[in-house]
DNA sequence: TTCTATCGTAGAACAGTGTTCGTTTACAGG
DNA sequence: CCTGTAAACGAACACTGTTCTACGATAGAA
């Protein structure tokens, strides 16, 4: 696979052989190929499985090769959010702001969730990537069309966004959790709880457990969203 | 600080030392005496510098030591955790669900946020604790007597919950960064983006960078709540 | 009082971690 | 063929969570 050409099928005579080491026909270590094998790591098995020797193993390589390419292993895992959120993409506006709204957020929450934990890396995101800066270009102008305040549209933005951050992330804690052990027992807690000092919960003991995450996160964007038409004047 | 009388302020005869080691009259190790431990370090250095030699050396004691009353780390930190939602408290009710929910979701932000990142440990908080029920079970009450839907009403609650704990999150990774070295960068770029691409950003550099996190926090929450408020009935 | 069983603490050990450093290597240009 | 440069290597440092064995003190029984 990493070998140039089909020559290095049959053996090299040893007066071929110029140093001691394999042939260098690798590819060359880039902080693309680097980001891409972290990547890997992170949709398979999370952000924690994102070591440095790691992630130097997947490529060939040593650790401390990797930081010619990349600063450190935080920047990485912002390198690889930045691939990510590329992914998203800007957004296509229709004029309808609300669904404009809601179908980027949905589909920042699908991409996000398909990349493992790596949204704990957009909390604080700071200083604000390239395509950050092109997806907020693009909501906010919708927003101030619609008339909503400029501070009131910024910040709004700003909540949805973090709000989508959050469901991803703890949806993933929850998908990576030995979460099937748990329920019944918490199911069996909630109905033994006494009824007199605990009526909304014996009641409700089926929903409160209820694992529609879908669901659960479109509730949040519709309160999110419909809280915000206050502000919405044209 | 740690002896147990003024007495040993004066050098013990050496018949008084029944064995090799120092006196044992110290505090007894105790789960409790950890996460006290815990808790002072998270709120002033963060979670990440719960390690458990730090914590076992601020008790005079060994690492090792604390696995005798605590499971893990994560254990701790989610003892830690419990121990400032006990903070927080089961909300007092007056009947006006929207300000019940404003007050109680506000002073857990409070709260929380006079914590360090501990909050990191409340997202896919499961299963619930004893103080966790307690307040779902007072907030669960407010919405089902205004005539939301169970299901809608512990999904919210759920939503109001993850909405604080980011933000919170959010505001300690935002807190502990060299914020103020990149703010006028930030500013720079963001005026000297072309503003027939970008004029939303372009023309609302301030409200963008506007640092009033309190601000921030009370409209999503406002959002939230007034997007809950379709659902009540009565 | 003496023996013994129990339990918490100590200390070493294991298998990792991110990062830095000086050295070696490989290739390109002269 | 020689040399300069840039990158990969490999060892090292100072840590991490956790486990295991052994020690020691305390409490109860004889």
């Amino acid at each position: 696979m990493r070998q140039k050409s089909n020559s290095a099928e049959v053996p090299l005579p040893p007066w071929e052989v110029r140093r001691k080491t394999e042939v260098p026909q690798r590819a060359p270590l880039t902080a693309e190929r680097i980001v891409d094998a972290a990547l890997a790591v992170v949709d398979t098995e999370g952000s924690g499985a994102v070591t440095m020797r790691r992630i130097a193993g997947d490529l060939g390589v040593v650790a401390s090769s990797l930081y010619a390419h990349v600063r450190n292993r935080e920047e990485l895992l912002l390198l690889v959010l930045e691939r990510v959120m590329k992914e998203v993409g800007v957004p296509e506006v229709t004029g309808q702001w609300d669904a404009d709204l809601k179908a980027h957020y949905t589909k920042m929450q699908r991409v996000l969730s398909a990349h493992g934990d790596i949204a704990l890396y957009n909390f604080a995101a700071f200083p604000p990537t390239a395509i950050g800066v092109a997806i907020t270009e693009r909501l906010l102008s919708v927003l101030l069309n619609v008339g909503v305040p400029p501070k009131i549209a910024a910040w709004a933005l700003h909540r949805l966004t973090l709000y989508t951050t959050a469901d991803v992330y703890e949806g993933w804690r929850l998908a990576n959790k030995d979460l099937a052990d748990w329920i019944d027992p918490v199911r069996d807690y909630f109905a033994s709880l006494p009824a007199d000092r605990f009526p909304s919960i014996v009641g409700n003991v089926d929903v409160m457990l209820d694992t529609d995450s879908d669901g659960r996160f479109e509730l949040g964007l519709d309160m999110l969203i419909s809280g915000l038409a206050t502000f919405v004047t044209d």
